[in-house]
Parts: C-alpha cells; sequence; structure tokens
DNA sequence: CTGAAAGCGCTTACAG
DNA sequence: CTGAAAGCGCTTACAG
C-alpha cells in the first residue's frame, strides 16, 4: 500500500492538511510551525513509509521537475554516454530526465516530443533527425524551452550545444598535411544532409584548398543503409586514385573500412595513415597507429543540462528569444603511437 | 502557450467540461455525445492545438501508464540494447518508460526507484545491483509490480526474466571439450556475488567434472576495478597451468585478455582457443576465430515488458504472488571462422 | 502558530 | 443526449 496521502497524516494526528504539507516540504521552518508539533508530523510520515505524490505537486505547481531527452540512437554508445552525463547533471538539479529514442526516424521524433509534452516536462534537450526542421520550429512556436544537441539546423534559430565541427576538421585535416606530412588525403563521410557532416567536410575541403592539393575526386559518400558495398568502393577508388592518407568523417565509415582493408589489402592498411572522427572502443585494439578527434561527452551533456536549465528558470524573462549557440572544441588523441 | 485545457474549450463552446472529456477521450460514441457537437468539439480542439494533461489524468486515473526502467549501467551497449527493445515494446501498449541508471552502485538504485515510486510509475523493470537484495525486498512489500531482468537473488522470490547462465555455460564449455577437442579449458570471470555470474561458473564447472577434467586452479577470478591487471595475471596462470582454451564469462574480461596477448605472447594467442559470453562489437574485427554466446536482446526487453504490462493489468487478482521466473535460451555465435 | 478553502486539469458516476 | 458535482493529492494565499 503505497497510498499514503497528507491527507490520512493530518488525520490521524487531527491537524490540517496544510500543516502537513508546509512541515513535510520544509517550509514549516522559523515560526511557521510548532517544532513540536513539526516533530510530530515528521516521526508519523515516516512510520507511515510516506512518499508524496509528484504528479499531484507537478499539477498545482504547474512544474513538474522534470527533463525530456529526446536521443537519435540509444544503441550508440556515443548518446548513451550523454544520457549518462546529463541524467548525472540532472540529478542534482533534482530533475529527472525521460530518455526517448527516435532511431534517427523523424516520426518518431514527433511523436516523442507530443508525449513529453503532454507529460508536462519543464524543457527538452533533443538530438534531432536528419529531416526533422519543421518539427522543432513547431515545438520552438509553443514556448517550450529546448536545447538542440550534437546537431542542429543552420536555418533555424535555436539553443545548441556541439562541438565546433569545421574546425576540428580543418585542423585535423592540417594536421595530417603538415604533421604526418601526407601528400594526398581522401575523406570518406555519410550521404546526408545533416548540418554537421557538411561543416565537416567544408573543414577538410578549406584545409586541402589551404595546401593547394585538393580535388573533389578525394571526397566518397557513403549510405549508412549500404555501409559495407559502399566503403569497399569507396576506399578501392580512393587507392586507385592514389592516396596515402584517410580522413574519416565518423568512427563507424572508418572500422568497416580498416576491416575490409585488413582482409583484402594489407598493403593499402599498412600504409595508410589514418584520422577519423569520434572514439571506438574499437580503435584500442587495433595495432595499426590512429588518430583520432575526440569529443568532449561530460562536457557536451553538462552543458546542453545547464543551458536548460536555466532557460526554465529565467522563461518568464523571455530569455529563449535570445539563442545560445555554444560550440565546444574536441581533444585528438592517438592510439598505438610508437 | 501550450496552457490550453478541456476548460477552454468548454467555454468556448458553451459546453461542459464533461461533454469536451467525453468526446475527446473517445468514449462520446453510440449516443453518448450527439455526433454534431462531438464535431465541433474535436474542431475546436484542433484549432487551439489542445494536448492533455497526462499528469492530471493520471492523478484523476491513479494510473500513469509510466513504466520504471532501472538498468545497471546505461552506457554498456548491452543494457542500452535491452532498453531500447523495451520502449518499442511497450510504446505500442501505450506506456512511457522512464529509463534511469544506477552505475552499479545499490544508494543509486534505492534513490532511483524512490524517485519512480513518487513519479507513480505502474511498475517497474529493475536490472538490480549486486548488493541491492534489502533495497528489492522492500519494494516487493510495497506491492508495486515489479520484474527484475537478467539479474536476480535466488534468496528472494521475484518475477524475473533472464537468459539460462547454467546451461548456456554447461553447453558451451561441453562444445569446447567435445566438438572443439579442448583438453585443458580455463575459466575467467568476475570475483562478485551475482547469482547469474555463479550460475556460469557452476555450469563451467559440472561441464568439466562430467568431462573428468576438473581442477578448481583452471577458475580465475579478475576484479572489475583491476582488470587490466588482473586479467593480465590470470592469463599468465593459465598458460603456465598449460591450458589450450579458456573460456571467459563475459566480453570485457575477454577482449582485455586478447588484447594483452596479442601484444605481448602471440604464440598463445594464436594456439588458443576462446569461447566468451556475450557479443562485443570487437569480435567482428578479430581475426582469430571466437566463439560467443549471444543473448537474444530483443527477447529479453520483450518478455520482460509482456511480463510487467500483464502484472500491471491484473493487479488485483494478485497475480503477484505466483512469481514467473523465466529462462531465455542462448544462441552460440562463431566469429572468422574458415 | 494553525485551519479552511480554493484550485491545478482531468474523469466518472449520477441526474435529468 | 448533456450538465453539475465531486475528487485524485498536493500547495498557497488568506484568515484568525
Amino acid at each position: 500500500m503505497s497510498k499514503v496521502s497528507l491527507k490520512m497524516i493530518a488525520k490521524s494526528l487531527g491537524v490540517s492538511d496544510a500543516t502537513v504539507s508546509l512541515v513535510l516540504s520544509g517550509k514549516g521552518k522559523n515560526g511557521r510551525v510548532g517544532k513540536e508539533l513539526s516533530e510530530k508530523i515528521i516521526k508519523k510520515a515516516q512510520e507511515l513509509n510516506y512518499r508524496p505524490n509528484i504528479l499531484a505537486r507537478s499539477l498545482r505547481l504547474g512544474r513538474s521537475q522534470t527533463i525530456g531527452l529526446v536521443l537519435a540512437d540509444i544503441s550508440n554508445p556515443f548518446f548513451a554516454n550523454l544520457a549518462f552525463h546529463i541524467q548525472e547533471y540532472a540529478e542534482k538539479f533534482n530533475y529527472t530526465v525521460f530518455i526517448t529514442n527516435t532511431n534517427e526516424n523523424t516520426d518518431k521524433m514527433e511523436t516523442a516530443i507530443e508525449i513529453l509534452k503532454a507529460r508536462q516536462v519543464d524543457g527538452m534537450i533533443i538530438v534531432p533527425t536528419e529531416k526533422g526542421s519543421k518539427c522543432i520550429e513547431n515545438l520552438l512556436s509553443s514556448s517550450t524551452p529546448i536545447v538542440l544537441l550534437d546537431r542542429c539546423y543552420p536555418d533555424i534559430k535555436t539553443n545548441v550545444v556541439m562541438i565546433d565541427n569545421y574546425l576540428a576538421a580543418y585542423e585535423a585535416t592540417s594536421r595530417m598535411i603538415n604533421v604526418d606530412g601526407c601528400k594526398k588525403v581522401g575523406f570518406m563521410t555519410y550521404e546526408n544532409s545533416l548540418f554537421h557532416f557538411a561543416e565537416r567536410t567544408r573543414g577538410f575541403v578549406d584545409a586541402m584548398k589551404k595546401a593547394d592539393i585538393y580535388d573533389e575526386r578525394l571526397i566518397k559518400h557513403v549510405n549508412y543503409q549500404t555501409l559495407e558495398e559502399d566503403t569497399q568502393k569507396a576506399i578501392n577508388e580512393l587507392t586507385t586514385e592514389g592516396v596515402d592518407s584517410v580522413f574519416f568523417a565518423t568512427d563507424s565509415i572508418c572500422i568497416k573500412t580498416l576491416k575490409y582493408l585488413t582482409k583484402n589489402d594489407l598493403v593499402t592498411y599498412d600504409k595508410l595513415k589514418v584520422t577519423s572522427f569520434d572514439y571506438n572502443e574499437i580503435f584500442d585494439f587495433i595495432e595499426k597507429p590512429l588518430s583520432y578527434i575526440v569529443q568532449p561527452l561530460q562536457e557536451l551533456g553538462t552543458t546542453a543540462a545547464e543551458m536548460l536549465i536555466g532557460l526554465i528558470n529565467n522563461e518568464e524573462e523571455e530569455a529563449n528569444k535570445e539563442m545560445k549557440n555554444t560550440l565546444l572544441s574536441t581533444q585528438m588523441h592517438f592510439s598505438n603511437t610508437k
């Protein structure tokens, strides 16, 4: 029987609900409720194992002390880790986080957002899907505080926390050219319209142009659905093109490519210099030296949560109007360097 | 302004709240509310972009249509995938899932459960921590429907969904002996009191005894905190002992060991036959042939969700009394077999 | 220092 | 076919 209410405590003690509420919510201090009564109430509450009904409180207060988190793919450790850090941070501020999953599907994102709104979340942190800009725009007009995470739409003004994808790609490519001495760098990325991927490409292109070795044939697009075939085709073409190195826009493409090479073309595998966006457990396992761009997962999660909680608390001051665009910086890591 | 309530619709149409509620919750059919009025109400609701306040509904109904999911480690793909499948299933039955994370910490599990209870979840699916039996026992006495997932406490009667760890370990070990021809099998597992690990050990021991090649020195325990050192020590000892194969109680130990061997003892690495519990992405990357026991993630998640929803709906019929212990079966997979 | 009352947004008998 | 009323469990002015 977890159905112990304020009223029951009040009745069993012969006092009013209000008094019990005051005491149990810690507002009975400094003279508002007598010390003796307070103690009696607290004791009784413990005896009865009273737990406040947060639903009722939220309804009354108009705040649920809840944050909705909309992830693109929960089974991807990158996002799962973001979720972890967001929860850790939110907990400190007495917010509970609802995690939902869209599986990169815009319809699902729409329903997820609807459900969260219906459950009266105070705000949302969203990793939006590729085609979801309409959906986000609608949400914005409903005045729910939101923060976009990891991705954004360039044509919509929103609060957003992500890394500086352009800069990271530019610097990584420059490093390959200037430090590793690469003369011909290939680039492999996903075929999609996500802004952060476009930024990575732009960073690569600019760095290559700067070094005066840019050639559009060095850029290969692969499809997520047919990743295996596409990467094989792409790496073979790049090899024919004579590249001495490849920069991967994300770890999944890198892993697939390396796996293919270990089985089919050890010569290329051995001599190819490789840099990739994002960390993957497998990198630690590969003997081949690898450079990769690490995103600050904790900082990303924490910053997003902090920003959202700030928005929630300043809502009336229409702080939502001045959108914040926070670009975090990344770090270069190296595995198996000798 | 997402603050559109039933009352506003009612007022703007000059009808009662009750009528609006009836229509919008789909209970206005067959003669309860006039067709014309119904249509007017529905139209108005759309115009105003009405979204029911689920908190209020839950409070009134005493059901929140919400499930709490307490995970031991959300950043572990195994659990993240379970979460994914549970959400997919629950969604079909109009349940929303609250995912929380304990990080294998019993205190955190306790607070997570408290928070979920305070939020009036209708039931919980829990991957319990090692020392959390007291906490689960308390929860049981509060009559909240719960289902334990992946792990359980042998001395507490609960509903539980997990694989048959004993059988899986027994069969895998037998396979190593009878099919792979191993003469001396080592076993590496975590040093903890979790029942499912004990079961895996028991399965290994029984299979070894059956083949009359059991020796307690073949069992090595490693600590999660000092995994790297412990695995090195353990594998070196096993090598000295002269094993021709190792059975790992979980993938993380297997990976750590293999990584160590590739760098330090290629002779052993090459000749060692390896079987592991659980799948890890890295297995696909390793050229060495590997056998591993795959847990049916989707079935585990779905079964748990199905069981819990069943319990929630039959609560009054005290179905909670007859605990269900569902043991799912596993599958043996092989990577890089020639 | 304590109590009575109103109300958050919904739903469900109960009248008529 | 529709309305008025009560109540889910809380909190917050307002009296006294």
